[in-house]
DNA sequence: GGCAATGATGTTAGCGCTAACAAAAGCGCG
DNA sequence: CGCGCTTTTGTTAGCGCTAACATCATTGCC
């Protein structure tokens, strides 16, 4: 087997070539670059002119390793395919960029033993800090952050026990729209989940209090699937609700993509939303404003979820405290057709 | 101001930690873990267990700068909100996460200047291959990839220029769409366009062409705003359409986002799809088999895009040749109500 | 048994950068 | 003018790893 030649990547220019350029020492062309107020705006310019000339490029990895700082931050959430996520990861990176950092964005695709891997993979590059989707773990998944002393900020939940989050009660919210859908008279409500991740369960949850608070819980009109959540699914669900509970008068679907599978299965069907059966669904999601009937739903502030919890750990990396410990963001009822 | 006190990221264990734990010298423990074969069982297992011991975690940067690798790869794409590119970067994820590489993105928001600081900032990772969205980008972006030598590959699209890329012709796909509707029957077909960006234009020349080949095109029927596309917009760009061209009498709408909220404006208006007027999109985004009527629009094989152009990037770095240096994965028409 | 070929392990040097300290230059003020 | 002070620039060492070469053991073969 021919052996490949090894060429360096890069364009090959190091920070020595550009001091010899601009005749100065390599650490201040690394000062000109990182912090220019400490070198004299003579020799500034005439460092960046050299960096111009050469087209020099700095290396990260020798940075990171010999300042044992990466300006790196891991992201993990759990899929790629949710517009809920992208909508946070955005709002993550308008903060990061600003502040010079970079993103590694981890999918675990749901699942608590992937995202241990992750971690472990990303932790080899040795992130400043970490930014977390939900508030439960592996047990080993914390004890590696614990081990590596990373700084760590929870979105999308609220916790009580000292770590640092940002985000909105879950079960307030699915407590919030099922008395919604109480107040506009329907008491025989429903609850189709999948996915059944932990949001999906305390919305659940929200949703039982709200029930068992009005004296109308039953637990014969829940339905609850542990596979990916799809329109398709929320059509399928539709049907095995009604068949097993004709009375049914509404239905708190835990996301909207079940909820506008759902909607668009009693189109199909014929069946008057909202009047013979009241439909809500969960995150505001583009979509929802435009299906028929227009879905109510609730509105969930993800994009500033990410920019917030951002925020909170860029500080905590600096040392500094985060602004709040506990960030609750809220969500908004988005009351429409559908109900 | 007080100096932060500085610790070292990670666990603070290196591999000379390692190598004396498990009575060898380093190296052995880098190619314990590197090239397992070239280590004899008996000292692989010695090794491993002193790297579970300690809870060793390599650190990625002093191997990419001793190595001049960094078995990393720059992902750029136009929009982090566009399912569109989810489901390609899911695709290329599986396949890099096999080979051990990581994956950085880039979002470039539709913008070249930006798309040209993306690849800046991201060669300070020097990553060993890029994979770019679309085959048009600004001149000092190709120069920069040239001046690093960067093995590239091009998503999206077909290039004739010896540039390795893996897609389908968009022209093709956007001519296809529009003979399906002439074969319905439509004569005044027109156009919904936004964002405009290079994909959306060779889907308006396919349009052009189906058309003035069955000698029907009538450039009073294109309605194109560079704005992002969104569903609200298809609704307005729909009531535009109409007010001024009242005898249209079927819409290509550039992306599935137009086309829903086209489609649910003719709900709203009570206009007959597709007896009065026929909607068709592009991309097959889930909701496409959900609104009321379903929609007629052109599937794409963007996960598969992922896949593949992942697979050619990792050869090209490997010093082969990719399998193929123009891979065309075609795509589908999907029929559905709205047509 | 000796010698080359092969395989397993170790030694050395250096990747490109920055922290920490050192030195030099400028500055204010009595 | 000379003292301490701040500001600007430089020197040194080393971050954690791997390529390249060196060394040592093993094996096969005549």
């Amino acid at each position: 087997m021919s052996r490949k030649p090894r060429v360096r990547s890069g364009s090959g220019v190091t920070m020595h070539d550009v001091a010899r350029a601009a005749g100065v020492s390599a650490i201040t062309v690394s000062r000109a670059l990182n912090q220019p107020q400490q070198v004299s705006p003579a020799l500034r310019d005439k460092v960046m002119q050299a960096v111009d000339a050469l087209g020099y490029v700095p290396s990260r990895s020798a940075s990171t390793l010999a300042s044992a700082r990466s300006r790196t931050v891991l992201v993990l959430i759990p899929s790629l395919g949710n517009t809920v996520f992208l909508d946070t990861l955005a709002g993550i990176e308008t903060v990061l960029a600003e502040a010079g950092y970079q993103m590694l964005i981890g999918n675990s695709h749901y699942d608590a033993e992937q995202e241990l891997q992750l971690l472990r993979a990303y932790l080899q590059h040795r992130p400043d800090g970490v930014l977390l989707t939900g508030l439960s773990h592996a047990a080993p998944f914390d004890a590696l952050l614990r081990r590596h002393r990373l700084p760590a900020v929870y979105m999308m939940d609220l916790a009580d026990d000292g770590r640092c989050c940002v985000g909105f009660s879950q079960e307030e919210a699915g407590a919030a729209i099922t008395r919604h859908l109480l107040e506009r008279g329907k008491r025989r409500i429903g609850f189709l989940g999948a996915q059944l991740d932990e949001r999906v369960m305390k919305r659940l949850s929200g949703y039982r209090a709200a029930l068992a608070e009005a004296g109308c819980h039953d637990a014969g009109l829940e339905w609850l699937d542990p596979a990916p959540s799809s329109m398709q699914m929320g059509a399928d669900m539709l049907d095995r609700a009604l068949a097993a509970r004709p009375d049914c008068d509404a239905l708190f679907c835990c996301n909207d993509d079940l909820a506008i599978g759902a909607l668009a299965r009693c189109q199909q069907l014929g069946i008057a939303v909202p009047a013979r059966l009241a439909v809500a669904g969960f995150n505001d999601l583009q979509a929802a404003a435009w299906c028929t009937p227009a879905l109510t739903t609730v509105a969930t502030p993800r994009r500033e979820i990410g920019i917030q919890a951002a925020r909170s750990l860029l500080a905590m990396i600096e040392g500094d405290a985060p602004q709040a410990l506990r960030l609750d963001l809220g969500f908004a009822l988005m009351l429409r057709r559908s109900s």
